[in-house]
DNA sequence: TCTTAGCACTCTCGGGTTGAGAGTGCTAAA
DNA sequence: TTTAGCACTCTCAACCCGAGAGTGCTAAGA
């Protein structure tokens, strides 16, 4: 069904009034308030065509109408439209990415303190790591006894580390050379081709590799890394959030790495570079975020590395700036990725 | 002034009570729950006296007793007595460590999530790092331009790496021997001593170790790792954290690294390595922990590494438990530290 | 046909009242 | 020194009630 201008107008009016107040929004209110010329009967016969159609519901009888979650969907699709930061905030972000140097931490760190701030939600930042991931350089380091430090660069300029035991001690030298073999072999290849490898090696060098591979594999997962988060205390600010079995739910999401793992496995992989998925209410596939909403981005460069940026916060949550800070800071973070891997 | 046996008594039984049903607790009812022989009318006497102490208190006339953060303190200190954790629950939390293999990370994941499920309560574990920073070995890896990933091993197994942007872009074996020079010349040194070589290198080795030394100083912060939480939810589970604004202030003392930086510096620091702290209600020092408790341990080789466990929860805190978890998990983590260093 | 004024109706919410129940402190006796 | 008995105080849940908000319907007006 085909909603009249004037209908949309209201409802658009209803959902923004809700947004800031929190409170059902009656028909009186919104005819004063939004100086509107028409009257409030007017705005009652057409808040129950909305009401019909299932966009707007009445908590009882004698209260105003706030926004169901397909209300918000078709908010966020048709009415909102889109908008953009304010000049001077834009700026403000960009000068903090700016002070903050190189540093891949210092910039996950401030990406989840901006969009957790502006937004008033609790915020999600991943950090960039390759689709799929090709050697790029490994480096062998004896540290004490038997037991040698990895570090394996990947593309995308991801870096990771782990310890492994050897079954007798191995001096640096030869620790080298091994690694200078396995650099001469191994440039660019992905996981598969690497697993291949293996024959032509001797035994130190094929306990490395086989390191190496499970180390690349599990890089692929979505979730790597560390995640960081940021305004978990702005999200128990809002009123929908006093019950606690509520403010329970929806921080578990937050906590439990295997939920995450899911939810952006499922959502996250399906989104373009620049693109911004928002989940309302949890539509319908995740119980725990029934009373939530999300909104997600994926910055980076496809094919090299990329990453996601998220806001958790209310259904009744200010869509509009909140995806366009999204949208901003996966910006700045896909500059960051490309700037890392170019200069 | 000194407590009498029968006081005693009733003080650690309405402790315990009061920390089981979180509900103020009767004379009556402690004499027929605990089949006390003597009478209630006894118990109240006796009851008069605690609160005049200050050990307990009526939250209004015709309510039953509850304990004052005095009567934690003096119950923790005097009437707790050592408490243990059961065999079994030590011999599977052994069990689970040791199959995390030797990964650093995944044992401070583990850590956080048995600590926040045996003590129900959000939990904290920070990564070992010396007290005092001493060079062990440096990889200078080129990755793309002019960006270079520096890997700096410290003694104790901690391992830092940073990305330095170049002034003009330099060949992996320009790299690899500005490493071993400097991998000669800085073995076992501090971040001072460090300093004062760099008169005898040449431009880049000056660059580098000018980052290295930038490092080593940061490394000295207590908290310049990742913290590792896990549990936020079961504290919002518990009955005093109903209301919001005291949810909120303890989860900001989870959130803000700054505050928990001041926290570590200020009690942390004064613990041995096996010792634990306890701190209830904050202490009059800390006006977000005043609702809470925290229980924190010290962990790991002192002069080789160390880091900090911690749990916080309510007042009403099961201490016993919590304070054996932390003890048991801080030795299981000193243990970590010790293999990584000698095997 | 669309809009609007008027009105009866419904429901929530806050305030006030009340009675049951819990637990105390005091007193006097054992 | 301990304890039974008792009067007393206070909380808490239930209940009632009236004010207020906002609705839907109807009928008149544009």
């Amino acid at each position: 069904m085909q909603l009249g201008d004037r209908q949309k107008l209201i409802l658009a009016l209803v959902i923004r009034d809700y947004i800031e107040n929190a409170q059902p929004v009656g028909s009186h209110h919104l005819v004063e308030y939004y100086s509107l010329d028409f009257s409030p009967a007017t705005v009652r016969n057409e808040m129950v065509s909305l009401t019909e159609v299932g966009y707007l519901r009445q908590p009882h009888i004698s209260a105003g109408r706030v926004p169901t979650e397909e209300g918000y969907r078709y908010f966020v699709r048709q009415l909102m439209g889109q908008t953009d930061l304010p000049v001077q905030t834009k700026r403000t972000i960009t000068h903090q990415f700016y002070q903050a140097g190189h540093d891949v931490d210092q910039w996950m760190r401030l990406a989840a303190s901006i969009l957790a701030h502006q937004s008033q939600g609790a915020s999600l930042v991943t950090a960039p790591h390759p689709e799929e991931a090709r050697f790029k350089h490994l480096e062998l380091i004896a540290t004490l006894g038997r037991q040698v430090l990895m570090v394996l660069v990947l593309t995308g300029g991801e870096v990771r580390q782990q310890m492994l035991a050897l079954a007798e001690p191995v001096s640096q030298e030869q620790l080298s050379t091994a690694a200078s073999t396995l650099n001469q072999h191994c440039q660019g290849l992905n996981s598969s081709a690497l697993a291949a490898l293996s024959a032509q090696l001797d035994a130190l060098e094929q306990d490395v590799l086989k390191l190496i591979v499970e180390e690349m594999e599990h890089s692929r997962a979505v979730l790597s890394g560390e995640v960081y988060r940021d305004g978990l205390t702005n999200v128990l600010a809002e009123p929908e959030f006093a019950e606690l079995g509520v403010a329970r739910r929806a921080l578990r999401v937050f906590e439990e790495r295997a939920f995450l793992e899911d939810l952006l496995n499922r959502t996250i992989l399906t989104t373009n570079v620049g693109g911004v998925q928002v989940l309302i209410g949890g539509e319908d596939t995740w119980e725990e975020l029934r009373e939530c909403s999300m909104v997600l981005g994926r910055y980076g460069v496809p094919g090299l590395a990329t990453g996601t940026v998220g806001v958790l916060g209310p259904i009744r949550m200010a869509y509009g700036r909140t995806i366009s800070t999204v949208r901003f800071v996966a910006g700045l973070l896909s500059d960051m990725v490309v700037e890392m891997n170019l200069e």
